[in-house]
DNA sequence: GTCTATAATAAGATAGAC
DNA sequence: GTCTATCTTATTATAGAC
């Protein structure tokens, strides 16, 4: 006779989770405690422990979510019919956690957590592998329909629109009065008219 | 009598700090520890603390320097008599770092750490508003004279210049494949597509 | 001014009762 | 499955000899 109830166990879960991701954007992964942690989820270090070996665990188990939506948000993008729409939609879904203003700090500690951690970097670049063939996929697709430029490199390309949404994290982290947001239409024009974007011309 | 030879000390701090710099940029600042930094220095434990107060000055030393260089190359680039010529000469600079390798971690570090510490946060985000008034000034400038679109707002292109400056940081950290240096060129073509510069149409 | 030795503290993880 | 109590280890910073 089993007592574990997986939906119950899996909520516990996302709220340690959640949680530990505020905790981890207002302190970072190293200042964060277990005990931080605990008081937040408002649990003890044994249930703690008892849900995740370490607490390197309880961060990566953040991103992995993270990475199921974008794998997700990603495959409607590039079933859009009309790939430069279904590129600015991508975008919007890849800047939207910065509507929580913890979004960002947490952002730049898992750069710089991937910088020292190989299994994390390598969540983090598989991911931004996917993304990237994504929309280099929907730039060639934009091209062959004549909405862009079909000089611009497709997979160079790519690298500068995840550049766009890395630049508007990394401000928003620099700059507590800067709305990241609110840019969000000029990070459209620099896009399009760097892409020559048809929209722009006619 | 004073045995103490200033240029000797001034040597010696930079040592340590140099050498803090590289414990700073591969294992982060909370995990870097004072024993680390001595090893990379060369010297004690004791003698580290005769230098610095604690760990945290040393981390801050490393960007007074940089912040010291980042003015000095600003006035360069404003008393540049061509001011779109200096503006490409200020991100130059400013993105020359990324030629060693470390310094994408360095960045990424500080910019986790400003998050959390006031003083740290000070210290950046002063930095980041003199850059922000020189690039907006000579903006103003290169629309004065027709060189730039004015209908583009000085002071929120200022914010883009350094975000596509960071955007060069941020990819360089999340993906070791990536080539920062080499993408230059493309940083040069999306300002000068963004910001309607006349080398671009005639 | 540089060293060795160590004090003081804090943190991650575990044991074992309930 | 959750708790309290605690073990173990690591780290910053200081004391004091040379």
């Amino acid at each position: 006779m089993r007592t574990v109830d997986p939906v119950r166990y899996a909520a516990r879960r996302r709220n340690i989770v959640e949680a530990a991701g505020g905790c981890f954007a207002r302190k970072g992964f190293d200042r964060t405690t277990t005990a931080d942690i605990c008081a937040a989820a408002g649990i003890s270090s044994g249930s703690l422990f008892h849900y995740f070996p370490n607490k390197r665990a309880v961060f990566l188990a953040i991103f992995e979510q993270d990475g199921r939506d974008n794998a997700e948000q990603l495959a409607l993008a590039v079933a859009d019919a009309d790939p430069w729409a279904g590129l600015l939609g991508l975008v919007d879904h890849l800047v939207r956690p910065l509507a929580d203003p913890d979004s960002a700090g947490l952002v730049v500690e898992l750069i710089a957590q991937a910088g020292r951690d190989p299994e994390l970097a390598e969540l983090v670049v598989r991911n931004d592998r996917e993304l990237r063939a994504g929309i280099a996929a929907l730039l060639s697709r934009a091209a062959e329909q004549g909405r862009i430029d079909d000089q611009v490199d497709p997979a160079q390309a790519a690298h500068w629109v995840l550049g766009l949404t890395d630049a508007l994290f990394s401000r928003a982290g620099i700059d507590r009065d800067f709305d990241p947001l609110a840019e969000l239409p000029t990070l459209r024009t620099i896009l399009a008219r760097y892409l020559g974007a048809v929209e722009r011309i006619g």
